[in-house]
DNA sequence: AACCATACCAAGCAAGTGCTTGGTTTGTGA
DNA sequence: TCACAAACCAAGCACTTGCTTGGTATGGTT
C-alpha cells in the first residue's frame, strides 16, 4: 500500500515546544511573500512550521504563543480565531505559489519545457521555503468546514487552470497520451508525496527529480 | 502545488455524529480479517471510520463510543488508551493488505504482470473496503510516537520489499529505467492520492487506472 | 504635554477532553 | 441453581482547550 511511503521520518518532539522563534532559527520557518517580520507575519511563520510538526488539532494556542513570545492571549488581538491563522496560511501558500507559477512559467517557451517548469515549481513549493505552509494547505484541509474552504476554492481553480492549459496543449500536440485531468491528478500525486520521502540535503536534486518526473508524463 | 489535489470533497460532519452504526449502517465501514462483529471489532470499524472523516485528534471517544452503542467509558474496557485503539486499526490495516499484495503476485508471471498487479491491488487497498483503514494509516502517522511506530515500521519494510524483489528484477530486465526506490516513491505517491480525488462509482474503474499508471513506469 | 490607537499582559472562565471508579447486568459452565 | 468472569453503565475527576476580560505599556501625532 502506498500509505507505507508516508512514514515521515521525521522526529515528533516529545517534549512540549517551549523555546522561542529566536532560539529555533528563523531560518527552520518559511518565508514567503506576505510574512515580514511584524507579529503578524511571526505568527503565521511560527504557525506554520507547528501546523505541519504536530498537526492542526495538537498545537495549542498556548505552544504557539510561547513559541512567537507573546501570551497567549494577544494571539487574539492579530486572529479572531485560531481557525483564522490557518485560514491565513493557507492563503497566503496559494497566493505565493500561484504567483512561483505564473512567473517560471513565462521564462520558458515550448511545451514540453514548460511542463517541466511546473514540475520543477511544484517541487520547489513543497521541499523549499513555502514547504511547511504547503503541507498545511495539504494535510489540514479539511479542517477547514465548506464555508471556510469556498475562497480557497476558487483560487485553487486558478493555480489547477495554469496546468491545465498547458496540459491540453500537451494532448493536442500528442505529447502526453492520457487525458489532461487523470494525468495531472497523478503526477501531482506523486510530486506532493515527495515531502513524505525527498531529502533536499541529499544527492538528488529537484532538478534531477523533475527530469525523472517529467519522463513518466510523456508519451510512448 | 501540488497540494491543491489533496481536496477531498467530502463533506465534513457539521453536526455531532450521534447515530448508531446500524443507522449508518455497516456497509460503510471497513470490512478486514481480524474486524468480525465482536465488540472489539465493531469498535475498530467504527473509530477507523471516524478517524478517517475527522481525524484522530477531533474524534472524542464519547462519539466513538455514542456509535458503537456503548457508554464511552465502556471502551477501555476494551482497550486501554485512545492511541491503542488507533494502533490496532493501523496493524490490521498493514497485516490485511500485505496478506493480499502476496496473493495476488503469485497469481500472475512475467514481470510486468506482476507490477501491475501490485499497483492494482494498492488501489484497491486504498480505495476499496480497507480504505478508511489505510486512509488513517497514512494520514494519521505522525500522531504515534516513534516507540509506538517501531514495531509498525517492521511490518512496512515486509510489504515494501515485495514491492522492491519485483522492481529490482524489472529494472535488471529494462523494463524501468530508473532507481526502483525512487520508481516506487512516485507511483506509491500517484496512489495514494488516488484517495483524494477518485471515485469509484465514476466511469473509471481501477483497472483502467492500474493500466494508466503501469504506462507511466515503463521504460521508454 | 496631552492624546490615542495599537499591542500586549495576567488571570481566568466555560466547555470539553481522556480516562477512572464503583457498581450492575449478562452470558456460561458446573 | 449458583458462582464467576466478562461486558457494560452512570457519574465524575483532573486536566487541557480556545477564547475573554480588564487593565497596562508603547510609540507616534498634534
Amino acid at each position: 500500500m502506498s500509505g507505507f511511503i508516508n512514514w515521515r521520518n521525521k522526529l515528533r518532539p516529545i517534549t512540549r515546544l517551549t523555546r522561542s522563534i529566536e532560539e529555533h532559527g528563523l531560518d527552520a520557518l518559511p518565508q514567503m511573500g506576505g510574512l515580514d517580520n511584524s507579529a503578524r507575519g511571526k505568527v503565521l511563520r511560527v504557525a506554520a512550521y507547528l501546523f505541519q510538526q504536530k498537526g492542526y488539532a495538537r498545537t495549542t494556542v498556548r505552544e504557539l504563543a510561547t513559541m512567537v513570545g507573546i501570551q497567549s492571549g494577544s494571539l487574539f488581538h492579530h486572529f479572531k480565531t485560531k481557525d483564522e491563522i490557518l485560514i491565513a496560511i493557507m492563503q497566503e501558500a496559494i497566493c505565493f505559489n500561484t504567483a512561483r507559477l505564473e512567473h517560471d512559467i513565462q521564462q520558458v517557451t515550448g511545451t514540453i519545457n514548460q511542463i517541466k517548469a511546473l514540475i520543477l515549481a511544484e517541487l520547489q513549493s513543497i521541499n523549499g521555503d513555502s514547504g511547511s505552509a504547503m503541507a498545511v494547505l495539504v494535510f489540514e484541509w479539511d479542517t477547514l468546514t465548506q464555508k471556510q474552504q469556498a475562497p480557497l476554492l476558487n483560487m485553487r481553480d486558478n493555480y489547477e487552470n495554469i496546468w491545465l492549459d498547458v496540459l491540453k496543449r500537451a494532448q493536442a500536440e500528442g505529447i502526453i497520451q492520457h487525458s489532461p485531468f487523470i494525468w495531472r491528478r497523478l503526477i501531482g500525486g506523486a510530486i506532493a508525496w515527495t515531502v513524505t520521502w525527498y531529502n533536499p540535503k541529499g544527492t538528488m536534486s529537484l532538478e534531477q527529480l523533475s527530469e525523472v518526473l517529467l519522463q513518466m508524463g510523456q508519451s510512448h
